[in-house]
DNA sequence: TTGTTATTTATAATAATTCTAAACTTTATG
DNA sequence: CATAAAGTTTAGAATTATTATAAATAACAA
């Protein structure tokens, strides 16, 4: 977890000028113990509502790109209708819960690493990442 | 691999009437040695360029749906600005090429299925599927 | 056949995202 | 500091994928 003047150093060590703007979304999203999902919507209505600022939509796409173009976010895709990010950007699984459409974070020691015994030849692996659906029993399948 | 007339059976037996355009479809999507990977737009351009048949967008949307309902499709999320099918409906892992974003299936053989240690409470595995990220070497990661 | 119901279709609506270009801010330079 | 250059924000328009609507048509059952 980052103090706020930390965030300024490194968004300008990043060649990001450390606007306003970015030093707000960097707090939302950098300023906590845990890492977590979001849509760019959830970040934009957190912003607005809770706290109250002004931060225009392209602003957040703008600089939601920025930080994941840097490698502070990740880019998730369960299901096509939105964009998730990920403050996580380790190599991870998840969890995906077809019930609340929540996404849950899980590491190689719940998930076991899964073994590639072949690769496409000419190319170098740049990630492997489990993605485990779940529901309750009664739930039908989507 | 199935004929032509078979179609029309599956389709009554699963409560689709069999009309000319679910046939059609049929046809490009099943009619053939191995399964693939598509997206709508790919399936409405093939029907009018190659084909030359008119099928409107509107009802590709819909028995593309009506499809995947049915279990004969099914949708996979790598990037969220459009949504993928497959033809190939059992449970299997993919490669994804992300110089030429081709998508490439593989099974058990390939990719040793993960061991999940543990799951969400209350909660029932639905799937478990394993995507490969590659690149060429000096592809800078996306 | 004839009525009922499902399907197709063109088109409009919606929603996520990207583009544009002008206003504004930050940074570099003298 | 003053000023210019470069980067950033912004409102709003444009784009793209997808879904909704509602009238015309086709399939099916009686
Ligand atoms: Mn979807
Ligand atoms: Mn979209
Ligand atoms: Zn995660
Ligand atoms: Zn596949």
């Amino acid at each position: 977890m980052l103090k706020n003047t930390e965030f300024a150093d490194k968004l300008r060590f990043s060649g990001l000028r450390p606007t306003k703007q970015r030093l707000k979304i960097c707090e939302v999203l950098f300023k906590r113990d845990h890492t977590f999902h979001f849509t760019i919507n959830d970040l934009a209505k957190n912003i607005s509502e809770q706290l109250n600022e002004k931060i225009s939509l392209a602003t957040v796409y703008n600089t939601v790109h920025a930080f994941k173009k840097k490698g502070y976010l990740k880019e998730i895709s369960i299901n096509s209708d939105k964009s998730y990010f990920d403050t996580n950007t380790t190599s991870h699984h998840h969890f995906f819960d077809e019930d609340t459409n929540e996404l849950i974070d899980c590491d190689d020691e719940v998930i076991e690493a899964p073994k590639i015994k072949k690769n496409i030849s000419g190319k170098k692996i740049k990630s492997v990442e489990v993605l485990v659906k779940v529901a309750t029993d009664y739930h039908n399948q989507k």
